[in-house]
DNA sequence: CCGTTTTTAGTAATGATTACTATTTTTAAA
DNA sequence: TTTAAAAATAGTAATCATTACTAAAAACGG
């Protein structure tokens, strides 16, 4: 099972790098279409998960219903709107701490990762839930 | 939409109840068949929404698939087995340290809430994985 | 080149969950 | 109690995300 080059995986990759917006398969598949009008969306879901089992890739298995995918690699995490679904990144010094205490709980517990994730709502979906909007 | 009390959800509740094993709705569905052999899936998935909305009961959205219940309403956390799917209730005592800094990160972010869970493997599973059963 | 491996598009199938509907049960007030 | 309105039910159909299947095409390595 080795990676072959092909134009769909290169196209999904580098779309998926553009954004800050963690798509869904099926955000990727619209997007994708653009330059790949032929593309199926078997093979953005196949690509991506291949690209994540590589490590290329993070998938984002938050507690809702569509996986997301996000470029950047590097250990983060995320807040999801509860009323949009929009999902951002976050970024808080204190969570190096957290994450100090959490990876000697995982020792002591025997466990193998942890996950963290936050719900907000984003500032747009605060106005409109105040009825600002 | 006030509640009504009915023996379908009487049962879902007691049986939940009884349970330490953070059951689908669908092993729910199996167990409470056995009193009452005429319920329907969807009544089993309407009352569980209902009591997890009304604070009856936890919903657990777990990164996996399927959701998962819990009569347990205290604040607690969980592990998922990435070999078999279950769930297991997780104790430490620092994670009330992770609780603390969480919840002024939660004020510093605007955010609502934060989700922990934790993934390893339960003991049989470990055992199987590492060939020794 | 050329045989082998991998990938693809397109479609079908799956699995969890939700929606629909006609009927029954529960409720609360008369 | 009777009774009308509200809520819940069983059974079924529909939806949505995802995965599986397949024959054809593309990429690979020698």
């Amino acid at each position: 099972m080795k990676f072959s080059r092909t134009s769909q995986r290169r196209v999904i990759l580098s779309e998926l790098r553009k954004l800050k917006s963690h798509p869904t398969a099926d955000d990727l598949y619209t997007i994708v279409r653009e330059k790949l009008p032929q593309i199926s969306l078997g093979t953005v879901y196949r690509n991506l998960d291949q690209m994540a089992a590589a490590g290329i890739i993070q998938k984002l298995e938050l507690s809702g219903r569509q996986k997301r995918f996000d470029g950047n690699v590097e250990k983060h995490y995320h807040m999801r709107c509860p009323h949009c679904g929009a999902v951002k990144d976050v970024e808080n010094e204190r969570l190096a701490d957290v994450e100090n205490i959490l990876s000697d709980v995982l020792d002591e517990l025997g466990a193998d990762s942890f996950w963290i994730e936050f719900t907000g709502h984003c500032k747009d979906c605060n106005k409109a839930e105040a009825g600002l909007v």
